[in-house]
RNA sequence: GGCCUCGUGGUCAAGCGGUCAAGACACCGCCCUUUCACGGCGGUAACAGGAGUUCGAUUCUCCUCGAGGUCACCA
């Protein structure tokens, strides 16, 4: 039989990765096996309705590569794929669980429940529905029925037994009957409640693998109750671990916890977020890490599922992703960090065309995500002009104050005779400049791109630096940073 | 609380009766070096605890403990 999987999300205005990794898996399971992966919308909470929500869904999986063959947007065979259009498919599935005796109507109000079973709460028991209108003479329930009275339609749960299923990582799961309650299939307002449609759904769908959150775990045997009812073939369930924030705690948009949305924002890129998303909660078994959506199509085995939830490392996807921005071309990192170049000030240094190999050499390697890029290289737009002087002195380097003071007032003349101002012609008089003088390279060094930057850690070197400047700013910058030098010494500042 | 599930270093995770218990991230050290990174080399670090079964348990069983999930006319 074909393979057919689903990703039915709730429209809820984001994606949190627990989400998105549920619909790579899915989507997986169904281009290894040459299936078919769908995607159906889950609208039917009113309340919690999101503006725009169903497009976050499209286009995080279009963002991530996980493309559909059936879904709301693209029509399909078994459509509708909304399932607020599908509203009217299921009460004609629960009368005919009534005919067979799986299921019955309920005229019991909600409020005489709830109170009940906050009574029995209170005094420490867990609630159970007793069952009071399955016994119902037919006459009365036709009669309160025609008198249009609200009904709800209730699972006929057998008292005695075992429900049971088999799920592709866990195994055999068996709960007591005993254990379950009479669920509501049809609430009083005609509509189905969620696990019910799921099941139909599932069901005339085709669905043969439903992958989805533990959370559903313990409900399942429950559910498998409804397709022994109906005499339907049981799909393959494979319950997929939950995805923690730590030990105790599950990853949450509400605990701020980053969606998707946030992470690509940020600047992860969407194959390294979704490489690193497939190792949480599943293993190739064997050393490989890095994976193309392809080639995780080739490796993925519900063998290599894990049965314990994860902790997401964020620091490990900050290295994947590093991984990932070294390995670009050095064209396509440039273009990639270019929007950030812009937004950290410096776009004009960086429309400069040979500039691009200087900022892709300094910067690609010292990039892990894109935001990176601008409190490393803001320095260039604008220096902080009171920075500490004592940052001129270094003991590595040999330098402080007074060789600081030194140096500036050698390179400043040296500088400004270049004929030239590129890299080459920097190095050439620095470097050569230091090797006459005896000097350490760093002695030199050091004190220049102090003056030029303010800071200690810059990414790239004195040289790259001024080349980056330009000849204008960068004399500026020295001769600012001599002057201060000699005030200091002076007993000025 | 009842029921269900899980439990290998700080984190991910291999292992599926016999291993000196992989690998990666993180951390630490050294090297490289024009600061910081990158890169190279090396290091610290784990089978939750207790009973069984077995010639032999990380691996099988039971108990304890810990963690998560679930008990709605929410999805």
């Amino acid at each position: 039989m074909k393979v057919r999987t689903r990703f039915a999300p709730s429209p809820t205005g984001f994606m949190h990765v627990g989400n998105l990794r549920t619909a790579l898996y899915a989507w997986l399971w169904a281009r290894k096996n040459r299936g078919v992966f769908m995607l159906r919308i889950e609208d039917t909470d009113q309340a919690r309705f999101v503006e725009g929500a169903e497009e976050v869904v499209y286009k995080t999986l279009r963002t991530a590569g996980l493309n559909w063959d059936e879904g709301p947007d693209i029509g399909g065979d078994y459509g509708p794929y909304v399932k607020s259009e599908r509203k009217d498919m299921y009460l004609p599935y629960a009368k005919q669980l009534v005919e067979s005796g799986h299921a019955y109507y309920c005229f019991c109000t909600k409020e005489a429940l709830d109170e009940r079973r906050a009574k029995v709460e209170a005094e420490g028991g867990t609630f159970k529905y007793d069952k009071h209108c399955l016994n119902m003479p037919k006459e009365e329930i036709e009669r309160r029925l025609a008198a249009g009275e609200p009904y709800v339609i209730r699972q006929n749960v057998p008292t005695e037994g075992k429900a049971d299923f088999d799920d592709a990582i866990f195994g055999h799961i068996e709960v007591d009957c005993s254990e379950l309650d009479d669920m509501i299939l049809i609430k009083a307002d005609g509509m189905p409640t969620y696990n019910f449609a799921n099941v139909i759904d599932d069901h005339t769908m085709g669905i043969t693998h439903v992958l989805r959150g533990m959370e559903y775990l313990s409900s399942t045997p429950k559910y498998n109750l409804l397709y022994e009812a109906f005499g339907w073939e049981k799909p393959t369930y494979v319950h997929l671990t939950t995805i923690m924030r730590d030990a105790t705690h599950k990853l949450s948009k509400r605990d701020g916890d980053a969606t998707f949305e946030d992470l690509v924002n940020a600047g992860y890129l969407p194959e390294a977020i979704i490489n690193y998303l497939a190792l949480v909660g599943w293993s190739p078994g064997d050393e490989r890490e890095f994976f193309t959506l392809s080639e995780l199509k080739d490796a993925f085995s519900l063998e290599g599922l894990s049965k314990s939830p994860a902790i997401f490392d964020h620091l490990k996807l900050r290295w994947m992703n590093a991984e990932y921005i070294r390995r670009m071309d050095g064209k396509a990192y440039f273009e990639k960090a270019k929007p950030w170049l812009i937004k950290a000030g410096v776009g004009e240094i960086a429309e400069k065309p040979e500039n691009e190999e200087i900022f892709t050499r300094i910067l690609q390697p010292r990039t892990e995500i894109f935001s990176d890029i601008a409190p490393n290289v803001d320095f260039l737009a604008k220096l902080d002009e009171d920075y500490d002087t004592e940052l001129f002195t270094n003991k590595k380097s040999k330098t402080d104050a007074e060789v600081s003071k030194n140096v500036l007032s050698e390179v400043i003349p040296l500088l400004e005779s270049l004929r030239e101002w590129n890299e080459t012609a920097i190095h050439d008089a620095l470097i050569g400049f230091a090797a006459e003088k005896g000097m350490k390279n760093g002695t030199l060094l050091w004190p220049v791109r102090i003056a030029m930057s303010g800071r200690t850690v810059t990414p790239g070197g004195a040289i790259e630096i001024a080349a980056l400047l330009g000849r204008d700013e960068t004399m500026r910058r020295l001769r600012l940073g001599l002057d201060r030098l000699v005030r200091q010494t002076a007993g000025v500042l």
